[in-house]
DNA sequence: TAGATTGTTAATCGATTAACAATC
DNA sequence: TAGATTGTTAATCGATTAACAATC
């Protein structure tokens, strides 16, 4: 649905992604179409509520018939923008980090994973992917010259702001953020994903009391 | 606000661990109390939306004053049942599951990490902070002995089905799900709590567009 | 007491669901 | 053509915001 500003939800938003991820699984089951009372059996989910949310962006099915999922997995693709791939650093490269960087098909998603940073000498020069991590000292020099537009922030509380300053002063304009800094806060006008594991967590805690 | 069959709703409860560790910055600086127009400030939302969510709970602050940190802090703990520590397994010893049994602190989230799996030779026997990795043929047997209450699913969806069967087999109740599978279709009375890295990462890519 | 801030009700706003005409 | 299923409007439902009386 979209708000009075034009704009998309945030609520539709968070679903298209899914939508991305339940076609790839049928088109690796090799089917080629699916109605939207099928795929809402499939994804726990209201036909009512895929056709609504799709046609936020277009009209992408076709009456009588459904949907044609490689087509409609190409034109979600391309509302996420996962064709025009984007610079990204990481900046943390403990357990989490590691895991992120080396588990995570970037390209697919419209990234380029371009340098990995930490402070700790112990990390620094070793390999994750092929890919050397670099001292946090060579960050900004690395930014100037590389011009990143998004960073992974895996570091702690404590260490965070001072991170988000240079990544910001340097036109960083996305950030994939684990820490538990509020970067919103202090930049409204950034746009912000935050992953937020020990919520999920309590979420999880808080649902199984019964 | 509670919805009619007077259970909590689901935007509420996503919100409430966000509190939690709001109030643990909050105590880490020293401060002992916050009214809900400063603590809305901190965490960018709204006054009333604080008082609102935590009025589902009960009545925690003081009119004239406030709320008082610690208080607080310990009050929503109940809530979320961080004191009643349960049983959990994790399934996949991947690089993810390795970052999230190495970098999660379970035990202030009411959970204990009992066990850890994995069907890869290479992995079995090897430690993750003290704990030995096991097969997953021995899966089945350990539920039996053990009885863990919850598990992590960080394996790729084509072996979660399996996995998540016998663990439901051996009551099983609850799932903090990294996998591509949804549980939820073929278990609808199981609590599963989904984190899908990778339409986390894929709704900033849309966000940045712009 | 006066000032501040909660708890709670009422008003608004937005999201989801249902229904149906359009059309393949 | 008849049947199926979309795209889209209308109705319902729920969540958020605003307002204010209660009270510390």
């Amino acid at each position: 649905m979209l708000s009075k500003n034009g704009e998309i939800s945030i609520s539709v938003i968070k679903r298209i992604p899914r939508y991305y991820r339940f076609l790839e699984i049928l088109m690796n089951e090799g089917v080629t179409k699916i109605s939207s009372n099928e795929l809402a059996a499939r994804m726990s989910t209201t036909a009512s509520q895929i056709r609504q949310d799709l046609n936020c962006f277009g009209c992408f099915g076709m009456q009588g018939y459904g949907y044609n999922i490689k087509q409609l997995h190409s034109e979600i693709g391309k509302i996420l923008n996962v064709n025009k791939i984007s610079k990204m650093v990481l900046i943390g490269a403990g357990n989490l980090g590691h895991a992120i960087a080396s588990h995570m098909d970037f390209k697919s998603r419209g990234f380029s994973l371009i340098g990995i940073f930490d402070k700790d000498p112990d990390l620094i020069g070793k390999e994750i992917n092929g890919m050397t991590i670099t001292s946090m000292d060579e960050l900004d020099a690395f930014c100037k010259k590389n011009t990143p537009k998004s960073a992974i922030i895996c570091v702690p509380y404590s260490a965070a702001p001072e991170i988000v300053k240079i990544l910001i002063e340097n036109k960083v304009k996305g950030f994939w953020n684990f820490s538990h800094y509020n970067i919103m806060k202090d930049y409204p006008n950034t746009v912000v994903e935050n992953v937020h594991l020990s919520d999920s967590l309590m979420t999880l805690s808080y649902q199984m009391k019964k």
